[in-house]
DNA sequence: CGAAACCTTCAGGAATTCCTCAGGTTTTGG
DNA sequence: CCAAAACCTGAGGAATTCCTGAAGGTTTCG
């Protein structure tokens, strides 16, 4: 494990408290070193004067328009990426017209884990985070690129194998029971006979266990286990 | 058999009296230390005097909402996993976009299996709990990867004989009873005659048993015992 | 709207595990 | 030393669990 000397730094600028709370402690949570502001001057001041790796920014301000405050952002040249925050009435086609280069946006009300990961993707994106990497034997899951590699060659997962594949790998030398997977992969908790973890547990082996030493081990009676690399 | 220094502390915060008992002790049971507190401030000032490796907390607190004590934890560094009670009316849907990063949380009423098991999990993945393993001789026993090995080498065994030995390794020193064995690995305590008891011993001496000194002794017309190593 | 991608269920078959039975071996007590 | 009791162990059919392909339904995307 790296040691990261300092924490990158995050700006979250929206005028409800709530939003700035949440979205704020989701941020800590992860690691990230968050500053919470409430309107766009002070956000512009405060990206001039102090170093900041990301914005996280509402486009209702009550002062300036958040596309404003990036636009001036830009003009005097700081770069960073920028995950615009959008009400629900705001058409996702005009945000979209408007974020330009590595911006990102999100439209509330919103997963905080969905907006996390995304500032994460961005702030890896610029090298302010490292990027991470599950890999077991020759199995490599690129989360950032979103992306699994088997003995190097691209392998094309849907969602929810890639969800399923990265809860094994990241419990490797550890049994992940049926029940974890569902609650975890699928939404439910509710048991019941449903086949449909074997049915992907198959899936995933075909595309992804490459034949000489089984990847996905099958611990009858009680779930599925990736084992540890030796 | 490791010895662990210091087990980790969990407080349980909830007004009802009935699920701190319940809770507290079946996590007591799993040896976790355990606080129980029916109230938000309360809980506030404990985590902040005292150590605390996670927090089992109700969302509906007479003082103190669960989500507002969260926030001030956060704020103030405290960042311990967080493991949410809700009652049943609260949609899964709002509990969920308020829980970010390692928290957790479970819907009343609740399994109390589950919840340990789901504490459990918080505290191996900030590293407060160890690995289980019982070990005897060159026999391991890794309850996380669910796997034995003898002399360092994986030895596979079925979902009984692996019960059958974890009973015997959690008992090291002491004889099982036959009947204790029908009562803990199959699920009848009628005993009646049936030699399943030998017939499962003999299976896993064949593959857990090796030569030199034997693991599973046989206590003539009591049980079968494992001696401890010395 | 239509196509493609994806999710889910279902069911037959394969693999594994359970458990009874029966015959053999060891121990105990007299 | 003998007989009875207790225990050991291998075999095989029954039961359980798992695998996987196919088909139908849903969602996504252009």
């Amino acid at each position: 494990m790296l040691l990261v000397v300092s924490r990158p730094k995050v700006l979250v600028v929206d005028d409800e408290e709530n939003i700035r709370f949440l979205v704020g402690s989701a941020l800590t949570v992860h690691e990230l070193e968050v500053t919470a502001i409430d309107n766009g001057a002070d956000a512009l001041h405060h990206v001039r004067t102090e170093r900041v790796d990301a914005l996280v920014l509402d486009i209702n301000l009550p002062d300036i328009d958040g596309f404003e405050v990036v636009r001036r952002l830009r003009a005097s040249g700081w770069m960073g990426p920028v995950l615009f925050l959008s009400a629900r009435g705001t058409t996702a086609d005009r945000v979209r017209g408007l974020t330009m280069g590595g911006d990102d946006y999100v439209t509330k009300p919103f997963a905080l884990e969905e907006l996390v990961a995304r500032v994460q993707v961005a702030l890896r994106r610029t090298g302010k985070l490292e990027r991470r990497e599950l890999q077991v034997g020759d199995v490599v899951l690129d989360d950032d690129a979103h992306e699994v590699r088997v003995a190097g060659e691209p392998v094309h997962l849907t969602p929810t194998e890639y969800k399923l594949l990265r809860l094994l790998l990241s419990n490797v030398g550890r049994v992940v029971t049926r029940a974890q997977i569902l609650d975890s992969v699928w939404e439910y908790h509710f048991d019941g006979e449903s086949a449909i973890v074997e049915t992907f547990i198959s899936q995933l082996r075909r595309k992804v266990d490459n034949g000489e030493e089984e990847l996905i081990r099958t611990v009858r009676g009680v779930g599925y286990s990736v084992r540890e690399p030796r």
